[in-house]
DNA sequence: AATGAATGAGGATTCATTCAT
DNA sequence: CATGAATGAATCCTCATTCAT
């Protein structure tokens, strides 16, 4: 119940049987399958009922339309990141962040990575077509980088407004190209290695007196 | 000629009378308007021809199809923001490169502010809707960003293939978003000041010895 | 038993319980006020079943189509206004028919001016979609007509089958319209005023001898 | 060219060759024929086009929606019976109303008796289906009752608003009503004496001095 | 008696593109 | 060079209806 609750405002009904559950779960999975294989122009309705096995009618029961699939797509992955993520930001030392901005981006990426490639599509699609959520999900970055300011405000110059708004975006805009490209270099250390320098560079440490 | 031999893998026909290309560029026009007041979606070929005061098969003498008109309208941008930026990057010290960097990131900004905001609405449709040409319109900094390697190379740690490609993508990718976003951020000095930074601590100085 | 008499042959099964006659009341209740508040093009199946608090299953159990639904509606208004119409019907002189038909063409103008508005939306639906039932509904005024001309063939020539005919459905005519327009005019006095001259001007004196 | 003014304010585009006024005129007969033959409902986009020999393409570059259709139907036939009227109008003596009336009605009545049937067809399906259009349909004999009413002014009583209204669609009424049902009455003399009778009994002769 | 998930034919509409004039 | 009428596959979406539970 609780695990549905971010999709009631999408869905056009509430799946009270068993059966709808996992219907929209397969529409949604036959979508991002489409995503990732033949890309977004292929993703219309007619193909993700057809491939999810179920009538163009079934589908529409559930979204009102075939954005709010896009948005229940975005909000599932959003949620899976972001569990991933709060995992990982736990215990590390104030004075040094670098291990920790080391760890959240290995996480961030990994969301880039799923074996299936199906992750990636699913985001780039939303970073592409749906304004509104494509800063949601850069936002995605944001608890974390909230934590290691939070933490670390003591030893370290506040980055400001602007300095957070850019240093998220350069982030999300370095690794949405790589995954966009299909760039074998998102995988590699010497990314993941140019990304924290990104970040430590950012980061000015506090002048003492 | 040799100034539209660019232009010509796109065209179907190059216009060698005045007549021609002045019809070229009026669609052109006619396309960037469309892409500011009505946005990516009105972009049709009908509606192009019609806001030309051409008809649809004029168009279609001299463009093969709709998305030859969005990579031409790409590298009509890109040769404009090039020319600027080659020369902002004459005579500064290599010791010191913050002035240049910040040059550079002023003449990149430009690009999004066009009074008409014409400019950006091009860009913005290209990054989104021509994945080739997205790469290529990033590429736009490299050459800026070469020239400040060369330049410094005997004061500072050289980037490695990672970190250039990072740093690039992500003023891009800082940029791209405010300029998606339409948010007002994108015209402040914190905001290119919060870019200098971002680039500025990628550089690291050569430790002598 | 006698009282469905007419609304069986509409009917899936006949209800004979009381929980399915409330259920058929409830989804016709509900009809009227789709029709009422949203229009005709609101009135569908599941929306119907929807505001019932039924599930569309239900309906089905209850009307064989949808069509059905709106016959069943058109014989529960008819049923009304007929009542009413006869009751309206008694003792007048037959010499001086005005007062009769004034106060008969009160109580069909009635018909169209509940409070709820609800009645009007039925008729007129009826009136736009089910051609045979438009027959029906002006046939509400056929008794008045009848007994009008029954009581009064002493004093007045007989109105023939054209203009018995044209006379029932030009006042009909006019109703609807003024109904359908939502005008003003249908509340007067004026309008009233006009209906009964129109019915006075078709009935000539018998000429005597 | 003045022919076509009122009907380019409802076209997509004006028919400048004349092969396009050809085509619409094909669209135009293929839904009166479709209208009449297969009724109301089977007047679908993609069937008119299909009767008309033409693709559904071609429909929508002339009509901007289904709608644009009826009413460009709707302004045919309101033309030509407007046209007739007019011509009936002329020359009558200003005491004796009746010759006058019966002609016009006879005017009326021979645009729902065209031998296709069609103009019948395309009249109910507007006066159905076209809220706005059914008030311009029956005023098709405003400027009937207009007429008359300034030449008899001096020998009856003028009708009043309300008057005027009920009269115009009383007789609307109940020619629809006949034509509707394909009442076999709608031709017969008896039927047109009848509504001579309907309207010759609201006028009242000027009681003088 | 009631449910509601599933169906799918069919609707309106768009738009890149061609080709005869 | 230019025109613009014609094309039609493809899209999103609705809604009456069925049937297993």
């Amino acid at each position: 119940m609780a695990k549905q609750s971010n999709l009631l405002n999408v869905m056009r009904k509430s799946p009270v049987q068993g059966r709808s559950q996992e219907t929209v779960e397969t529409l949604l999975e036959a979508s991002a399958q489409i995503l990732h294989k033949d890309g977004e122009a292929a993703l219309t309705t007619n193909r993700i009922a057809e491939r999810a096995g179920f009538s163009i009618g079934t589908l529409y029961q559930y979204f009102p339309n075939r954005d709010a699939i896009l948005v229940a797509m975005a909000e599932r992955e959003q949620k899976r990141v972001l569990t991933r993520l709060e995992a990982e930001l736990a215990g590390f030392d104030p004075a040094d962040p670098e291990p920790a901005v080391r760890q959240a981006i290995r996480a961030f990426l990994g969301a880039f990575r799923g074996r299936h490639g199906v992750r990636r599509a699913v985001l780039l699609a939303i970073l592409r077509r749906v304004p509104k959520e494509a800063k949601d999900v850069v936002s995605v970055a944001e608890p974390m980088l909230a934590a290691i300011e939070a933490r670390c405000s003591a030893h370290f110059e506040p980055l400001g407004e602007a300095g957070r708004y850019v240093l998220l975006r350069a982030v999300a805009g370095a690794v949405r190209s790589a995954a966009f490209e299909r760039n074998p270099m998102l995988g590699t250390e010497a990314f993941e290695e140019a990304l924290v320098r990104l970040v430590m560079g950012m980061l000015r440490p506090k002048v003492p007196g």
